[in-house]
DNA sequence: AAATATTTGTCCGTATGTATC
DNA sequence: TGATACATACGGACAAATATT
C-alpha cells in the first residue's frame, strides 16, 4: 500500500534536483539555481529544499559556498567509499566477505593492464612501501595506510577512478573490520613483496602468481570460517 | 590551508554521527537517538542536525518514521547504484566508460561462478526476457529494464550484493549515456541469446566466448573512439 | 578601498501528522 | 479514547562569507 503521497518531501526535492541537472545538462563547475529560487520554484521551505541539497553536498555532487551558490563538483572517488562504507556498517559481516570477493576479481582482472602501465617510479615506490611495512610496528594504525597506499599506486596509472573507489572502498571495510582478517604480519608483508619482486623481474606470470597467492589466502581463510 | 575550523557544521555533524554508529556498533534494526537528542548532545540546532541525517537517510543508511524515531537499515543495493549515478553526471563522459570497464572484468571474472550457480528456472527468466527484447518497440524505453533485469538474473544466485550494486550502477550509467553505446537492436538480443544458448547447452567455454563477445563489442567501439 | 548586495550558514519558534501505549 | 513521543514542515531572523559596484 505504498501511496504515492505517503513520500517525505525532501525525498521528492532529492530527486527533482537530481533531475534538474540532468535534464539541464549541467556539468563540473555549473552553477544551481539559488537556495531561494529553488524553494519557490518547488514550492516547499527553504528547510527541506536544504535536507535535499545538503544531501548532494555531502556525498560530493555539489559544493556551497557563501555570496557563491552551488557549484557541481567533478567526480570524487572518496566519496563512493564512504558511501559503502556507511552501508556496510548498519548490516552483518557477511557484505564485507562480499566486498572481498569483489576486490579480487576486480585487482585479478586489471592485472595484466597494471602490470603493463607501470613504470620504474612506481615500483620503486611499492618497495618503499614493503620496507616501510617492516618497520611499522603493529598491523593496526598505519600499517594500514601503507597497505592501501601499495595497492592504490598499482592502480594509479590506469586512471580508472571507478575502480580506485572500489579498491579504497574494499580496504575501509577491512581496516574495519580487520579483526575478521588479523593474520601473520611477516605472511603479509611477503606477500606484498613477491608482488614487487615480480615487477622487478619484469615477469608477469610471476606476477599474476603473487597477485593469486595475495588474495587466495584471504579468500580460502574466508571460506574455512564457514 | 583548509583550517579545520572552516568545516561547515552539517559536514561535522555528518561524521559524528556516522562514528557514533561505528563506536556504537548499530546494527540493522537497532534505534538512535531522538533528533532532540542528538542535537543537545552535539551542541547544534535541529535544523543543522536534520541535514546530516536526511543525508544518512536519503543514502539509505536509516530510515525515519515520526512517533518512533531512526533506525539503522539493512544493505541496499540502490543506493550505490543512485550514489555512483549523480557523481557521474556531475562529470565528463570518460567515466562512463571506466565504468563499463570495470563492469566488463567483474562479469567476466564471476562468469564461472555464475554459471555454476544457475538453476534451470533462471535459464527459463533469460529466454523469456530475450523473448521481450524481441517484442520490444524500440532500444530506448523498457528494452534497457529487460537487459538490466538480464544480467541480475544471471547473478541473483550468488547473493553478493557489492557485485550486483555495480552491476545496477552501471547499467544506470549507460541507460543515460545509452546515445553514446547506441547500436543494432539485432545485434544486441543476439549478444543475450547466445548467453542464453550456451547456458542451455551447458557448456562453459561457449557461455564465457559468448560474455567475451557481449563486452567486446562494446569494448572495441569504445577504443574506436578515441 | 569601502560600502552594498547576494547567497549560504545557523538558529529559534510553532503547528501538524503519525505511531505507541 | 486520550496522552505522549517523535518526526515533518513552515516561516522568520540574523550572522558570515563572498561578489559587485
Amino acid at each position: 500500500m505504498k501511496n504515492i503521497k505517503s513520500k517525505k518531501l525532501y525525498f521528492k526535492v532529492f530527486e527533482e534536483i537530481k533531475s534538474y541537472i540532468v535534464s539541464h545538462n549541467l556539468q563540473s563547475g555549473d552553477r544551481l539555481p539559488t537556495e531561494m529560487e529553488m524553494a519557490e520554484l518547488l514550492g516547499v521551505s527553504r528547510n527541506v529544499l536544504r535536507e535535499a541539497i545538503k544531501t548532494l553536498e555531502i556525498i560530493g555532487v555539489v559544493t556551497s559556498k557563501p555570496g557563491v551558490g552551488m557549484i557541481v563538483n567533478s567526480f570524487n572517488s572518496n566519496f563512493l567509499s564512504s558511501c559503502m562504507f556507511l552501508n556496510l556498517i548498519g548490516d552483518n559481516k557477511e557484505l564485507v566477505g562480499q566486498s572481498q570477493e569483489v576486490r579480487t576479481v576486480m585487482e585479478l582482472g586489471f592485472a595484466k593492464k597494471s602490470f603493463d602501465s607501470m613504470i620504474k617510479e612506481d615500483i620503486d615506490t611499492l618497495q618503499k612501501l614493503v620496507d616501510d611495512m617492516n618497520f611499522s610496528e603493529t598491523l593496526n594504525g598505519d600499517y594500514y595506510l601503507l597497505d592501501i597506499e601499495f595497492h592504490r599506486t598499482m592502480y594509479k596509472r590506469l586512471q580508472n577512478h571507478v575502480l580506485s573507489a572500489f579498491v579504497d572502498s574494499a580496504w575501509e571495510c577491512e581496516r574495519y573490520y580487520k579483526s575478521m582478517f588479523a593474520q601473520n604480519k611477516e605472511i603479509n608483508i611477503d606477500k606484498h613483496q613477491r608482488i614487487v619482486d615480480a615487477l622487478v623481474a619484469k615477469d608477469y606470470s610471476k606476477y599474476l602468481e603473487a597477485l593469486e597467492y595475495h588474495f587466495n589466502y584471504n579468500y580460502k581463510a574466508k571460506i574455512q570460517q564457514k
